[in-house]
DNA sequence: GATTAACCGAGACGGTACGTCACGTCTTTAA
DNA sequence: TTAAAGACGTGACGTACCGTCTCGGTTAATC
């Protein structure tokens, strides 16, 4: 019984955290700003979300996926023009990086966690489907080999991007997918 | 000119910042403490280094390799070894994850982020290291795919770690490292 | 609107300030060991005086007049004992002379200034009421003269106390009071 | 034996100390810039004073007195000039008070106190200067009431710039200086 | 129509760490 | 021994957020 939430506020506080968020990162998101900004309570966004982190995560998720299925007809072109999108897309991004921070607190909150995980299996998608697509005009056969190549591409963009710091070029995309496909399928 | 600067706070600092990020990691540390367990001022650590998150970076340079080099005989038997150790050492430490900290806060900090790479790079040696010994045995032979594994494999761990949530199982350690030597070498 | 200030914050800030001041005058009185004794917040102190010397300002204030209207029966008789309890109360605190501090911050803060000159006039006030009831008495017949007597009175005292270190002896007192009522009042 | 202290520092000490106290005050002083602009080390300070205060004194008191001696040819035309004087020359200083920083830090440093009497009776010098000029032309008699008047005229002074803060105007100058003299002398 | 319970905005709350600053002392090399 | 240079331990400063709590007031569904 009560009162029902207002919907609103929802879209208000996601907006205002994604606005937030574009122009200055985490580190530039304060949940008085956001609330201000949302012409909300505080505890009207903790009512919704159990911390700054889990908030900027829902934000990320209802943001639409920004690499999209390319189509050049072959895996091989497809593989390389995703990957090269991902470069130019996250790469550009110069401190406004969300994901670190996320990756941070998830360590310490099991549900935040649970959310991130889920939220990049989300991200995978595109990736899945282009191999989807590959498997399906037989360039690819076996399916455990599927889940790898996710694991291997993504995986390499996200160690050059955070740790390593080595460039994710074209040319380093190129060199990988060819990795990655020559001892699959036939 | 001037006086020297105490050499022995320098290893007070990085000692009492190595037991504190044991015992809590990034969280359970702060400047303060750190500064009263090394029996030293703050304005000591700060002249030393620009952050926090720089402090800790070092004291992680400082700290020894916790992966050995492995010796079965083989490059694929090194290299599970090699996969399967990374799991064990790093997949254990529940909430004293450092290394996401640093990651985020190398976003925001040029210095820092050279730092990380720099770190990560040294960390990378193990594993060169026994890519070295399986190209020596003939089981790797061009170069450039010795560069692609270090990415894909510590990659793939640090994805499942940090983002995707998966296990890095034995299992999946082996399916790697057969993934990225079966196309090498002979 | 929102939540209203705690009053018994108030209190208890104001309270751990006068129990701070008594044992170690102003130098011994932080914002954090006020904070801390309060069981508050430093922001909660914060958020209600601009600085330190502020909040000792008004910690002063509340504390009741310490120098009691006397009743000799006489204009002269009022003064002197006035001057003597002024010189004896005062006189004793050796190192927790907390005016000093205050004057000298109100140079740089406009608004501690204008608190320190109305908590200055509000202490006049027990000898003006002395001044009043010789007038009353006919023993002064002039206004003009009570002001400049409040000056002078106090002035000299202050003076002596602080910049000159003369002693402000019952001696002097009564030289002072004569010198001052000698030519008011008939 | 050893070097020699090097007369010229204490000279560029007191100059930068002077230079600093003129633009800035007490609070746009410290020690490191005395010592950076006066191409000195700290020590070299430290070994000529004791404190910081010690040093603002010193300076002070090797300034000449800034009010000089009027000639009137009347006690009351001196005196009067004398008070319009010390208010225009001091009253005008907006932020740039040094003496209640002295007279605080006294209160904490026997030493310092000393130090701070004696240049406080020093500075009384113009004033009984006058003093003793309106003696020899009769206008006094009474040794006694000279030194009363010192401080009456002083404290008054003081303590209406420094503590209640009501305006020392010319018109407040004359009724006081009639107020001091015409219970003297005949 | 009155009651009730959850909602709302605003903003104060206790807490904690931050990075800066100045103090007065100490330690070096050089004169 | 004094000098310049500058590092040292100490400790307070005022700021910024966190996530919670407390107001007065609103908004449905239930009685």
């Amino acid at each position: 019984m009560g009162r029902p939430r207002d919907a609103g506020a929802d879209r208000a506080i996601l907006d205002a955290t994604i606005e937030l968020l574009a122009d200055g990162g985490v580190g530039g998101l304060s949940m008085d700003l956001v609330a201000k900004r949302a012409g909300v309570g505080k505890s009207t966004i903790y009512r919704r979300w159990d911390s700054k982190e889990a908030l900027v995560l829902d934000a990320l998720s209802v943001a639409p996926a920004r690499v999209p299925v390319p189509d050049t007809g072959t895996l091989r072109g497809d593989l390389v023009a995703y990957a090269t999108a991902l470069a130019r897309i996250y790469g550009a991004a110069p401190r406004s990086d969300v994901l670190p921070h996320l990756i941070d607190a998830a360590c310490y909150d099991d549900r935040l966690q649970a959310s991130l995980h889920r939220y990049t299996r989300t991200r995978q998608q595109t990736l899945r489907t282009i191999l989807q697509l590959g498997h399906q005009r037989g360039e690819l056969t076996d399916d455990d080999d599927r889940e790898l190549i996710v694991d291997v591409l993504l995986g390499s963009f996200f160690y050059r991007r955070l740790m390593s710091g080595e460039r994710f070029t074209p040319r380093f995309a190129e060199r990988l997918v060819d990795f990655v496909i020559k001892n699959t399928g036939r």
